[in-house]
RNA sequence: GCGGCAUUGGCGGAAUUGGUAGACGCGCUAGACUUAGGAUCUAGUUCGAGAGAGUGAAGGUUCGAGUCCUUUAUGCCGCACCA
């Protein structure tokens, strides 16, 4: 009986489609189990072999939880909208939806093919209205909401109102756009002129986490900073929570990392400076309190409040032209370009321990948007302060015990300090502790925590994504009544940015609300992923996100498998979300992922022939790789990417080759053998002549033509092979190759697998069988349930080979092997299940449990070591106490041998394991 | 600079609690069947002829270390003018 893999593909498929064997149901006695894998952007260029690796792991864990008896939800949709789409609209004409729907019908036909267990009536769009109306009505709802640090929780900004009304008397005074304007402070999405990250080639601002290294990480274009009228999330206000819910989750101590690296909680103190001639005072930020006796000069940043303040008119020119200088200068500039920079105001502060006049500077080494903007220079104690003193010729004043600073900054924290007042002789640490106690006592300023993380800019000025439910009515932004939801992205018939420079919908005709104007940005791609696992849960209900019942009974992902990329993105937003829709009594987890798993890269193998460019050379030689490093063609070969489709265990199919390209039509070769085609004149038949390709580990592309698309290996190999190959690969969260060569091995284990199943017997299973079989059962148990995928495949090969071995056909074994390939294997399972003549789907089986009974070995082979070294062995019942072992083992005749009267100081016995005498 | 992770045969990688390192697969080598098949099966395959050596390197703890500790090298990832 064939593997006929294409057939019991097929079968299966269609059986499943047709029963709706997948679909989760939200009222069930059984226990909730959630599946999820990130949603994909669906690209023009389709799936390639590494988006299923994290597929295939969460659809094993899924339909192994199935198997045990959960009720599991394991949808999949689509994250679609984004910048792609819209660039391909520029350039075609085409509509971004008319290629995004092409785009999901192909990922969804690849997806299909592969098998997996996804309930599809739950897949969502982000583009689809039904699902972005719930986007919108959120962002309505981070409208009407503020962020209350005492509680630090969000409250709906009603109560905000309240408060104002009976506490500030000023309240009642402003008009009611002045109170609009007062409460945009405070709301969660607001609107602002705020500092961006600018794009000008992809015409639109950026979030942080979408650039890097100032350019953009999307295209690599260059970003400057602008100040534009935006909408923003305070997503700073989540700082604490966020950092401080890491610790209730299940993920991986490297993605936490990045997370609170993120975040980038630091403890120190605000600080009030007085500036001199002047009333108000100043408030910077420092972790170092104690290094306040050090404090030379202080620097603004340039976007600074108090510059205005602070410049005499005296140097108003030249301060001016810096500030200009800095606002020209990208942001890439700015890094690449560490030259120490700045300029005096003419102002001088007051240091408050030491009453010394010191002078105030302005620098772009100092952030605007982290602490107050204004720091105090401790050159002595601060690398970046030490070049800017050593710059400006500014004193330095060491303040640590034998801390030279002639040459660098010493920034340690540690050593004693000196010329510090009251300071002086105390540890750092116990000086930072002291100083913030005595600036406290004083009212000289208060402990503090700052962040990093900043507020995440909502706007982008784009067409393909959700519009914003918002209106402008006297130079004010409005909501559109919720009822109104969605708002419907409108047609407009140029993708582009208007003439005059506004965003894309500003093309659109009547883009009007109750006859006022709408807002003419989108939401940014990380809006309709940030909650799209809730609405999973409840996918077609048209009153709410989620009906609160039904998130109460699946709750949060259980499981969610994803690249790291989204680490500082994605995954600080959803968190955010979710955790104000907590606030707001909406869901009722406050984390959305309780356990995540960062599944590896599969980068690609590419392979390389080596055309010979030296003396005589026709461009149309090819050299063997095994042959490149030999004195004649050494250095004078040039390696060629070559489709790895046509390359086989890394020998090249020549008459592929050839028919490859046209200039590859006449190609000569010296072959592994060193012979070349004119001693080998009827070459073409691979058996006779290879010739070896080199390769390399590069990113999956086009131009090194290394990538492999998943649709080939079903077709030539079948699902059930690739779901298994790409598991046995390595381990899940590792990156690594895809290299073809070893999939054979796999789908020949499948092969003698299913040979197994023909004619199955009734017979009752011998004992050498069910230990076979259940030690099958524990290992496959613990490998999923540590996620330990790979070393399931090799689990299952011994198992064959123990149960071919006692030529086992029964029905009894064979049918639970099938339960424990399902997870893996679904198909081939599904036909061996149908073989061994039991009823319905495997995928609807119960997981069988190991019996540890059938697993102990009458007799155990004890090691002998004298002093760890191994002597001989003997065979002990492995039931024997550890007292038994230890008696047998000292009156062994062999024992006494060796030791030859001697007494042992010690003799150590691992039950089961082994016994070491020690002499 | 700070933080995290990794390093095991020709290759991908096993070794779950400190207990016989190299499972399983690829590749390779021989053989069988055949007769052209890139199929299947059998045996072998860490290095070394051998004693022996051996998990990037050097120390340490232990009866016993791939696994724990210290130092160090290399590679990958994250953050980075964050005061």
């Amino acid at each position: 009986m064939e593997y006929n893999f294409k057939q019991i593909e097929q079968q299966a498929q269609a059986r499943w489609e047709k029963a709706q064997a997948y679909k989760a149901n939200n009222h069930s006695d059984k226990k909730p189990y959630y599946v999820l894998d990130m949603f994909p952007y669906p690209s023009g260029a389709g799936l390639h072999v590494g988006h299923p690796l994290g597929y295939i792991a969460s659809d094993i864990y899924a339909r192994y939880k199935r198997l045990q008896g959960f009720n599991v939800l394991h949808p999949m949709g689509f994250d679609s909208y984004g910048l792609p789409a819209e660039q391909y609209a520029i350039q075609t004409g085409q509509h971004p939806e008319v290629t995004t729907m092409k785009n999901i019908d192909r990922y969804i036909e690849q997806l299909k093919k592969i098998g997996f267990c996804y309930d599809w009536d739950r897949e969502v769009k982000t583009c689809d209205p039904e699902f972005y109306k719930w986007t919108q009505w959120a962002f309505i709802q981070m409208f009407n909401s503020y962020f209350d640090p005492v509680q630090q929780k969000a409250r709906p900004i009603a109560e905000l109102v309240k408060h104002f009304e009976q506490t500030d008397v000023t309240w009642n005074t402003l008009t009611k756009k002045q109170q609009q304007e007062r409460l945009m402070n405070y709301r969660i999405a607001y609107l602002s002129d705020t500092k961006v990250n600018w794009c000008p080639k992809l015409g639109t601002v950026l979030a942080n986490d979408e650039v890097s290294e100032g350019l953009s990480v999307r295209g690599g274009y260059p970003v400057e900073q602008r100040v534009m009228r935006q909408w923003s999330l305070r997503v700073s206000a989540y700082a604490g929570r966020l950092l401080e819910g890491l610790d209730r989750i299940d993920w991986t101590d490297s993605l936490k990392e990045t997370q609170r690296n993120w975040i980038g909680r630091s403890e120190g103190a605000e600080m009030q400076f007085n500036i001199k001639g002047q009333e108000e005072p100043f408030t910077i930020f420092t972790t170092r309190a104690d290094t306040v006796f050090g404090v030379t000069f202080m620097v603004l940043a340039p976007e600074s409040e108090y510059v205005a303040r602070v410049v005499i008119d005296a140097q108003k020119a030249e301060v001016e032209a810096y500030l200009d200088r800095c606002k020209h200068r990208t942001e890439r500039e700015r890094i690449a370009d560490r030259k120490v920079t700045g300029v005096f105001t003419g102002s001088y502060a007051i240091n408050p321990l030491t009453n010394a006049e010191i002078p105030i500077y302005i620098s772009d080494y100092v952030l605007s948007g982290y602490g107050t903007g204004a720091i105090m220079a401790v050159p002595a104690h601060d690398s970046r302060d030490y070049a800017f003193a050593k710059h400006f010729n500014l004193p330095i004043i060491p303040l640590i015990e034998g801390a030279d600073v002639s040459e660098q900054s010493f920034d340690a924290k540690e050593g004693k300090m000196i010329n510090s007042g009251f300071l002086n002789g105390l540890e750092v640490k116990e000086a930072i502790a002291k100083m913030k106690e005595y600036i406290t006592n004083t009212g000289i300023g208060r402990v503090k925590v700052n962040y990093r993380l900043r507020d995440a800019i909502f706007s982008r000025q784009r067409y393909w994504g959700e519009p914003f439910p918002v209106y402008y009515k006297d130079g004010m932004p409005y909501m559109i009544d919720e009822k109104d939801l969605p708002l419907m992205l409108p047609e407009v018939d140029n993708f582009k940015p208007t003439e005059d420079g506004r965003p894309p919908l500003g093309n659109a005709k009547d883009w009007t609300y109750k006859g006022y104007p709408l807002e003419l940005n989108t939401m940014p791609g990380f809006a309709g992923s940030s909650a799209y696992y809730l609405r999973y849960m409840d996918n077609h209900n048209s009153e709410a996100l989620v009906d609160k019942n039904v998130n109460a009974y699946w709750r949060q992902v259980n499981l969610y498998i994803g690249g790291t990329e989204h680490a500082t993105g994605h995954l600080i937003y959803s968190r955010f979300w979710n955790k104000f829709l907590y606030d707001l009594g909406y869901i009722c987890e406050d984390e959305p992922f309780q356990k995540l798993i960062n599944q590896g890269m599969i980068q690609g193998r590419s392979n390389f022939v080596y055309r010979y460019i030296g003396e005589g050379a026709t461009g149309n030689l090819y050299i063997s790789y095994n042959l490149i490093d030999n004195p004649e063609y050494k250095g004078k070969v040039q390696p060629i990417h070559v489709n790895v489709n046509i390359v086989k265990n890394d020998i090249l199919d020549i008459m592929a080759f050839r028919n490859w390209m046209p200039e590859y039509k006449d190609a000569q070769f010296v072959y592994a053998d060193g012979t070349t085609d004119e001693d080998n004149p009827h070459i073409g038949t691979p058996s006779e002549k290879q010739y070896i390709c080199g390769w390399a580990v590069e990113k999956m592309s086009k131009s090194m033509f290394n990538v492999v698309n998943p649709d080939d290996v079903v077709e030539q190999y079948g699902a059930d092979t690739l779901r298994l190959y790409e598991m046995f690969l390595g381990p899940l969260e590792m990156s690594k190759p895809w290299d073809t060569n070893g999939i054979d091995g796999v789908h020949r284990f499948l092969k003698k697998l299913w040979s197994m199943y023909e004619n199955p017997s009734d017979e009752q299973p011998s004992k050498d069988e069910l230990k076979s079989l259940h030690k099958l059962i524990k290992k496959i148990t613990w490998d999923i349930e540590n996620f330990s995928f790979n070393t399931s495949i090799p689990a299952f090969m011994i198992a064959q080979n123990e149960l071919a071995t006692l030529k086992c056909n029964k029905k009894a074994i064979l049918s639970q092997v099938a339960i424990l390939l399902t997870p893996y294997a679904p198909h081939i399972a599904e036909a061996m299940w149908a073989q061994c003549g039991e009823q319905g789907f495997v995928i609807d089986a119960q997981w069988p449990v190991c019996n540890e009974e059938y697993l102990v070995e009458d007799n155990v082979k004890y090691p002998i070591q004298f002093n760890g070294k191994v002597k001989f062995t003997i065979e002990l019942s492995k039931s024997a106490t550890k007292d038994d072992v230890e008696k047998t083992v000292m009156e062994h005749a062999e024992t006494q041998r060796l030791l030859n009267g001697a007494t042992p100081k010690k003799v150590i016995v691992v039950p089961g394991r082994i016994v070491n005498i020690v002499v």
